[in-house]
DNA sequence: GATGAAATAGCATTTGC
DNA sequence: GCAAATGCTATTTCATC
């Protein structure tokens, strides 16, 4: 399941992670490839699924959306229908901007992004209402603590490869 | 604060945070533009903040990490001190691949990435002990149910612009 | 103040090794 | 994986609206 990663792989994805708006070459002579070989990596870890995508991370208060909640949201239900229902309603609400189901203390984790409180609440009540959202937790996000940082990838130790 | 944006520039945002990996030409194509008008306005985007970087997203549980983990930490102590040890320990354990200060149910969220239960482990301990947080509230993350998504971007509306 | 078109320099990508 | 060669792109320049 998980691909194979060699101590060059490791580099290029750590550095790619950090800032992936640079040319091939640069990469290259980091990596101490030719220009070849490493485009031919990229393109692999693309193909492999480990690259998912390549993407601008935007600054959302930049970008004019002032607030920035996760929600914790219980669901009254928990049959495939209801399901269904809320993961549809997520999809279609825009201030949503990514949601990941969880277990633990709640069913779902929700990332929003909004302007202004009346914004934020339309979000929250049509979660409560149409979603079949049964309590939702609301954590304002302050600031970071952390940035967004590369996975702690490491190299496959070596070892000999079956044929897939 | 927020930076004005016209309907071509939520436009380039729109598409470069659903993929930066693709020629300037092309993105010129998309929005109507030639490429030298495009690349100015990539630029000034990236210049503005707006735009905070271009990075490659991976795929956590295909480079091995097949534990994912949310965590909500509720600190012991709220002084300056605890809050600077706190913030230090997270941006030392590199299994915490973000972190964010939040008000409400809790004090912070941090995003975890682990390969097995045994580096988990030792990730929570060490928030409990060294990283001097009191309650741990931890949330597995079981899928996605909404993909990292474009921000509802509106173009600012027009008006005569002051002088910085 | 921003755009478009043309020109140059540089890079991505292929091929053969 | 490398080196050389080709074609295309990024980037600048300058005229223009």
């Amino acid at each position: 399941m998980a691909v194979q990663l060699d101590e060059i792989d490791v580099r290029l994805l750590r550095e790619l992670e950090a800032d992936a708006d640079r040319p091939n070459v640069e990469l290259a002579r980091i990596v101490g490839l030719s220009p070849a070989a490493t485009l031919n990596r990229v393109r692999r870890l693309k193909e492999s699924g480990v690259i998912r995508k390549i993407a601008a991370r935007l600054d959302s208060a930049a970008a004019g959306f002032t607030l920035q909640v996760y929600v914790m949201v219980t669901l009254a239900r928990h049959d495939e229908a209801a399901e269904n229902r809320f993961n549809r309603e997520v999809a279609a609400i825009d201030n949503i901007i990514a949601a990941d189901g969880v277990a633990g203390e709640t069913d779902a984790l929700l990332m929003i992004a909004a302007r202004d409180v009346a914004e934020l609440q339309v979000v929250l009540s049509r979660l409560s209402t149409r979603a079949g959202a049964q309590r939702l937790i609301t954590l304002l996000r302050l600031g970071e603590i952390k940035p967004s940082s590369p996975l702690p990838l490491r190299a496959t130790s070596v070892q000999s490869r079956r044929a897939s």
